[in-house]
DNA sequence: TATGCAGTTGCATAGAGTCTCAATTATAAT
DNA sequence: ATTATAATTGAGACTCTATGCAACTGCATA
């Protein structure tokens, strides 16, 4: 818990109080292993301290995805997952025929961004997309 | 209306029914020269016909998509946009500090859709995609 | 220690979108 | 024309996320 390096650290480095309610948030996004929801990471801190509010987390981890330090990939479940920034970036391909995700390496993707700044000057935020489409099982 | 080629012809072809509030939903659609939003869609429809529930307009918006007959676009504005698929297809880069929204040709994405399909056998939805990142004029 | 103040939280509420279920409507079969 | 069947709709409950507001927290200065 607060590591150097770590989320945490990160935050109040930065002058943003370490609350409990946030300690809690954060934890259970460095715990999990893998893609986290709003809602799982609510129930994981009710579980430890019940008067904490889900408008907390929802407010904490906008403050983490605007500073970065998480992202937030929309897989078509109807919610959305988060994801420590420190863990590494990749992308998913999720068939909408079967569900499956399929994991992809950031470098697909890389030459996109560059074409994007080199044509555009827009620097593009792609660390953790989501493509929809269909999967080879489930091609005709 | 049911002009050859459009929509509402598509659907029937297919076997849909052409009820009335399907008619107002893809006219509301098909009138719209921009990204048109399900609730603006509804504010139009309503207009006409009172009785009309949104729930309606959700429900004709994903059968559309699941047709691909539109698709469906998250520019981050906490709400989601509808564009006819037969007006073509394009992407859009949206600027995190500024809002800004540029257009961005559908090729620039094609070399991606390439990749997926040769490495992974992956079919790509790539027709409408927002990419969110910082524009030229908001780089420091 | 007391006071001011910005940061943060809980609560209540609102908006967007989804889902269930019963009622209605259209199509097909008799 | 009547009945059976399936598609579609409206109403309303519900989920996920965001936001306004008043209360609380903790640092900084007096």
């Amino acid at each position: 818990m607060n590591k150097p390096g770590g989320i945490s650290s990160k935050l109040s480095e930065l002058g943003y109080r370490l609350t409990p309610q946030r300690i809690m948030i954060l934890s259970a996004i460095d715990n999990s292993d893998d893609h986290i929801s709003a809602e799982e990471i609510y129930a994981q801190v009710v579980a430890k301290y019940a008067n904490v509010n889900i408008s907390t987390v929802y407010r904490t981890l906008e403050l983490l995805k605007r500073l970065g330090l998480v992202t937030e990939t929309d897989m078509g479940e109807g919610r959305v997952r988060y994801h420590p920034v420190g863990k590494g970036h990749h992308h998913h391909l999720v068939c909408q025929e079967c569900g499956a995700i399929i994991d992809l390496d950031e470098s697909v993707l890389s030459s996109v961004k560059d074409v994007l700044l080199r044509e555009y000057g827009f620097i593009a935020d792609l660390k953790h997309l989501a493509i929809f489409g269909r999967c080879v099982n489930c091609r005709k």
